[in-house]
DNA sequence: TTGCTCCTCACGTCACGTGAGGTGGC
DNA sequence: TTGCTCCTCACGTCACGTGAGGTGGC
């Protein structure tokens, strides 16, 4: 790219003064390919930028204040046309507006944890029998657990209602130790059916196993279910029972149901081997 | 720290179900003291967490959900009195405010050069005499530079008040280039008085020197102050001009006069060499 | 006893910042 | 010509994540 006819060259310092950002930034940015210099001396290696990219210097300020990776910048910056350029740039103001949701979300729960005692959540034992579904599964990480439920329960509901089925019972989720100890593992979404339904790609007939269970009911948003886990957690610790088989959770009251996340009721539940159950009750 | 009686021990991964903190980041936390196991098999190396620390441990992932640094992490979790912590937590909160109005003057920002036109900002050339003034010099780092002036500007006003003195103009400040191409430099907050002022420690009597100076009005808050160095910068460079000396900034109507900082009005002023400014006149 | 859980390095990632040591431009 | 600006490595930082390779516990 050389500058045109009319441009003038400003040295690296020169450009950092009119844009704000560093000289060590604007080299980086150069390595990476976020903003080229308009000529690069081949004897000397000195950076000369045009006055023309001043301005695309600033918008690249703006979207590292609001954390847009180097990589999407670069994309954005490349996009040849002016519309593209704007229609993604919108796009992630929308995804900024998420997050901003996300970070108030956060100090509520901070808030919370601070004002309200650590709850004696009731814990309750409940055998539960097999249970024909339908069910999607997959490796998910924590932070798309919510994106992958939101696709993942609107089609298990859509397949049973096409293979003339009725959900008998909540929708839920079978969570793989990894899960929790990588932050990322095996996910299975169901909805009890009660009976075998034909299902299409993507989806299966699925089982949910009979278990012993020890269940609590956490009330309010996702993100502080591990004060729920931890009390569950607890109580199956002291009570000396054994853990078996993926940690379940029921979807009483879901986001498809709510817009109020205070409102949101899941059950979790702990599968425990029941040979442990009955070497504590007698004591 | 042994596990008092009655608690229960978990190993590492019974402890990231109850508090969803992956294996790898309960690792990183005891490596750094963030958490530290209640008990480590001196033989086999095993972590063994108490149930009486997955508590601490929400709080921990919540602080983290708002990016609090782990070496702050540690030391609220270290302090003694729980009321000192919770202290040291509301206060962090009180940061996270400020933290979000950054945030939305970002996105605002982000909008505003979106939907404005590059301005054909005025510029004008002004030839300044040297200014008696009290001033304040540090080098500081740009992320600071808002809370340094918060603190400067009061200091020197007071003391041109106990010095039985008036100011005679607005306040400004010199900013050194590396203030810009560093990120970090000398800068020196004044306020003219006309007259040699006697003053305390931390100010001086300091004469700002005479200059010809390049000028632009900015209006607006100092997070946009970017674009106006931008339209400037491009006005010295193309007219062929050479700068001399420190950029100035002249605050008139500052975050002192208003609280809304689309009213700040400050004037850049961007110190020339004479001799170029004269070469450029009979074109 | 099998496999599962746990362990410790060592290195990678992301977006720069920090020197060291050296050369070019006005 | 002096000093200032610019250059390129190489390494550090922060908060983890990613394997590799190996051992302990039920």
């Amino acid at each position: 790219m050389e500058p045109a006819r009319g441009e003038h060259s400003l040295a690296i310092g020169e450009f950092a003064k009119l844009t704000h950002l560093s000289v060590k930034t604007l080299r980086h940015y150069h390595d990476v390919g976020v903003i080229v210099p308009a000529l690069v001396d081949p004897h000397t290696g000195y950076r000369r930028y045009s006055t023309s990219q001043v301005g695309s210097a600033h918008l690249v300020r703006r979207l590292r204040a609001l954390d847009m990776p180097l990589a999407e910048l670069a994309k954005v910056l490349d996009a040849s046309d002016e519309q593209v350029r704007n229609k993604e740039i919108l796009e992630f103001l929308q995804r900024m507006d998420d997050q901003l949701a996300q970070f108030r979300s956060a100090v509520a729960s901070l808030r919370a944890l601070l004002s309200e005692p650590s709850d004696g959540t009731d814990v309750t034992l409940r055998h539960v029998p097999l249970t024909h579904s339908v069910a999607r599964a997959a490796v998910v990480h924590r932070d798309e657990i919510g994106d992958w439920c939101a696709t993942a329960f609107p089609a298990l509901y859509n397949a049973i209602e096409q293979g003339g089925a009725h959900p008998v019972g909540h929708g839920g989720a079978l969570y793989s130790p990894e899960f929790f100890e990588n932050a990322a593992g095996r996910v299975v979404a169901f909805v009890p059916t009660g009976r075998r339904v034909d299902v299409t790609a993507g989806l299966e007939s699925y089982d949910v196993p009979a278990a012993l269970l020890a269940v609590a009911l956490h009330r309010g948003p996702f993100e502080e279910l591990d004060r729920t886990y931890g009390s569950l957690g607890t109580y199956v610790t002291t009570k000396g029972l054994r853990s078996a088989g993926p940690i379940r959770e029921h979807y009483l009251v879901s986001p498809d149901d709510t817009d109020d996340f205070a409102e949101l009721r899941t059950e979790v539940c702990w599968p425990v081997d029941p040979a442990s159950a009955s070497e504590g009750a007698p004591k």
